[in-house]
DNA sequence: CTTGCACCTCACGTTACGTGAGGTTTTACG
DNA sequence: CGTAAAACCTCACGTAACGTGAGGTGCAAG
């Protein structure tokens, strides 16, 4: 009857029931002259409500509503106890899911290339839907993990070579830029499938992070030059 | 520079840079001599790193781990972190599972009935372990609702019956009781299936949870009764 | 010159307790 | 019955990552 037993029988510490007496959740019945705590049949049934609500992973608070009184609606409280949880589960895979993908595809990279990988994802976070980025994925995979690394070694080069046509004034009707396009706008397509949506995302995204496009040899010129190339096709 | 630009383009609360400063994982390299702060690039560029990785939920004490210097190993940082994940989506699930089902079997319950259907799940998991508890699911799966429900309408009127007989003082070894006595082992071994462990685990959970056998009408006295007319049948 | 906005530094509130500090009461033993 | 250990009490700070004022200063525009 006394805190220290209570505390015994049901495992719950003593500071913690000092905690729900403070908050009102659970007071004794009474006290002794002394001023201790004397905890009657009635306060250990509650607290053993107490404490199942709280292996539910109910707050306080909540338990407070759901014992208070049953005025409150119960099942829509648990219901609403349920969507969260289930909302929760799903970030946490999602999480799980891309820390997962990184660890697999980044096992030999240093700590700086990793981390560098996570700000990657995040900016695409930023700038591409949730759809956008499941189409980016199925893409990835329809092409396999080889296809992807050979797209990613020939950008640079691709990039590299068109600069190089444009810083020596060649005009972007020659066949040769015109080539250069040609497989700068495959590869465009091969990577956005020709959905609009994530081309214009992918403009989003070179114009919101301009030091990614640096990073890439990519800038404002390069993008007009090959712009008139591919115009001077048709 | 200044703090409130940064707050704009990078959508982080003067708070929040408030509060990296205070803890030391964002300090502006430069004060302006009325001591507001002035961020450089270099600054910038480590935000958006802990944005990135905040994103992924590590603590800012990780980041700040991660970020301090490659020494510290980030692989296994990023390992540790999924494994948390992990577990925290198998616990939430597992919770959430509970409450669905229990939602669907108590849905037209009272608060009252439906809290204490919480509390008898949270006093199984004191007694049974979770092998234990998937051996039981199973095999109320097998029987179905119906039977279940027949079983549950069936104990007490058992038990009444046999108590009367007791009171009655009735030699156990009378085929009245015989016939009870015989009832009752059917509906135990019904459901522990005959496993030991679960029989054992019943019969603490009775002497551990006294309040819910005599809420059944079950006591020391019953199950000696019940004992001795089982073994003078053999 | 004053108005208003941006900036500053406290400092409390949030969740569910853990962990002492320092003091009183009860209990057990000789 | 005296004393010492065990149990009880009330503060009160610490946790994670900020939100939200309170109250005061700096700076550019009208």
């Amino acid at each position: 009857m006394k805190i220290g037993d209570i505390a015994k029988r049901t495992g719950i510490s003593v500071r913690t029931l000092h905690h729900y007496d403070e908050i009102g959740l659970l007071s004794p019945s009474h006290r002794t002259e002394a001023g201790h705590r004397v905890y009657g049949r009635e306060e250990i049934v509650r607290l053993q409500q107490i404490v199942s609500l709280r292996q539910m992973a109910f707050s306080l608070e909540q338990i407070r509503e759901l014992l208070g009184r049953s005025d409150f609606d119960a099942h829509a409280v648990v219901r609403g106890h349920i969507a969260r949880l289930r909302e929760q589960i799903a970030e946490q895979q999602e999480l799980c899911a891309r820390l997962e993908a990184l660890e697999a595809h980044y096992a030999s990279a240093s700590a700086d290339e990793f981390i560098q990988a996570i700000e990657v994802m995040t900016m695409f976070d930023k700038y591409y839907t949730k759809e956008q980025l499941d189409t980016l994925a199925k893409r990835r995979e329809m092409f396999g993990e080889e296809k992807m690394r050979e797209f990613q070694e020939e950008w640079p080069r691709l990039i590299a070579a068109v600069k190089e046509e444009m810083q020596r004034g060649t005009d972007p009707s020659d066949p040769k830029v015109q080539a250069l396009a040609k497989r700068w706008m495959e590869l465009v397509a091969a990577f956005t499938g020709g959905d609009e949506g994530i081309q214009s995302s992918v403009k989003n995204f070179y114009r919101g992070e301009p030091q990614v496009a640096r990073q890439q040899g990519l800038d404002g010129d390069l993008s007009a030059y090959v712009q008139k190339a591919v115009a001077s096709s048709k």
